[in-house]
DNA sequence: GAGTGGTCTAGACCACTCG
DNA sequence: GAGTGGTCTAGACCACTCG
């Protein structure tokens, strides 16, 4: 990574902003210098331990100031390698008013983008799969799970639960679900997102190669056949730093 | 609170699950009694210090499991207090295709809504207003922010930027900003909103009532008058445990 | 092998809550 | 005033990276 020639860390007397406990007296002291460009993305900050020395405070309250700016985005650190000031990811724009391919999407804006099978085969429905899949009593379900990836960065993980009456075959997908929905009669014509903000717990963290705890974005969609039918029912997560999703909307009654 | 009659962490040989750094196996373990009704939704926990003693672990590496489920929403701490498992918080569900009047919504939901004005005023606007809003040069921008409260629990913060021109006196609005804009003439009929997820700073969570660094929504509006005009644009903070947004969509190209 | 972040300890003091 | 979480220290060892 890049050399740090700031002088901000250069000198030995560092003058914290005053004002509330130390460690986030000096999370803002490292907010100003990223905000004001003393340090700059792909920068690296000095050692854990050099800071604590310069700044004259415990290790511990350095990494509890650290770790909060990971947190939020605004450093990146690697084990046995050092601590960073944070690329600019380029976001990824996505419409909640109409889905188009991940893969098409990506592939406009120029990003080459792979998918990782995660899990693809039958299984017992639980039961909030059985509710939202309608499913018949031992009816089986098929799971596919992907990971999306793009370049070395990890977007996004999708698990789809389709009924194994409509997916009997799940190894049997290329690249695209939906495509093979289609070939079978049963591409969906309307979806319903549900979305929120959520902390990222280890595992799925772990997975898209961050820090646990970071915010991400779960989506349910259950999407319907012209019929009126459930077809599929997917959660997907959604690195936070690398989403924006964006809507439409006409404004209706009074506000 | 509730008291805490469980036998879990009542005697003192406690058998943490296997693997992985200890604040990891505790933070399962906790999950675990949490996830299979040992302790339930308002039941305290043993104090940070009888956890330690009785797991046989130092107070930090309590801290740093019982950290990690506070930010996912499992626990709650009360300073002076407590360790608490999280009471199921009811979501609101919000639409993304359709904007609704937000105290409308939340008493159709039999729920007690009040704001508190955070700011309102005339400013020098910022680079990023005068692009969104596309203000001349000396033009002023009103700026309108408050906290969306239901019963204790706050919900939302929202910041509205709007021209001077269209709002010359922030003061005169009542509790309904797009009443107020009604009357002008200045009312909106189409917007775009962007949304991401966000670790919560500092000063959003002390005003949202939640741990610094839990997920949040962040969403950007802009409104346009029927002439193709911004009115408005609002960035809103939403509590990522108090909020579903939902949207339905009408599928697009092969996927 | 030197340096880095990741985990962990034992202890201290402060700010806050609650009966 | 007793008990709780919140902050902070000085030190240790481990796992990983990098030239």
């Amino acid at each position: 990574m890049a050399e740090a020639h700031h002088t901000l860390f250069g000198d030995d007397g560092i003058e914290l902003p005053r004002g509330g406990p130390l460690y986030l007296r000096l999370k803002r002291f490292i907010e100003d210098a990223v905000s004001d460009g003393t340090i700059r993305a792909g920068d690296a900050l000095p050692s854990e331990r050099d800071l604590a020395a310069k700044v004259d405070v415990s290790r511990v309250t350095v990494r509890k100031a650290v770790q909060h700016l990971v947190r939020e985005g605004v450093l990146v650190q690697r084990h046995g390698s050092g601590t960073y000031v944070a690329p600019q990811l380029s976001r990824v724009e996505q419409s909640l008013s109409q889905l188009t391919s991940f893969t098409e999407d990506m592939a406009r804006r120029g990003m080459a983008v792979t998918s990782t099978w995660l899990d693809r085969g039958l299984y017992a429905p639980s039961p909030e799969e059985t509710v939202a899949l309608g499913l018949g009593a031992g009816e089986d379900v098929a799971r596919v799970a992907r990971l999306r990836v793009s370049g070395d960065t990890p977007l996004a993980i999708e698990r789809a639960a389709i009924s194994a009456a409509i997916l009997p075959d799940p190894e049997a997908i290329g690249t695209s679900l939906y495509a093979h929905l289609e070939k079978t009669g049963n591409r969906p014509v309307r979806a319903i997102q549900r979305i929120r903000a959520v902390s990222l717990g280890d595992d799925d963290a772990a997975l898209l190669d961050v820090t646990p705890g970071v915010a991400s974005l779960h989506i349910e969609r259950t999407s319907y056949l012209a019929s009126g039918r459930v077809v599929e029912f997917t959660r997907s997560i959604y690195r936070g730093d690398a989403y924006d999703f964006v809507a439409e909307l006409r404004l209706g009654a009074g506000r």
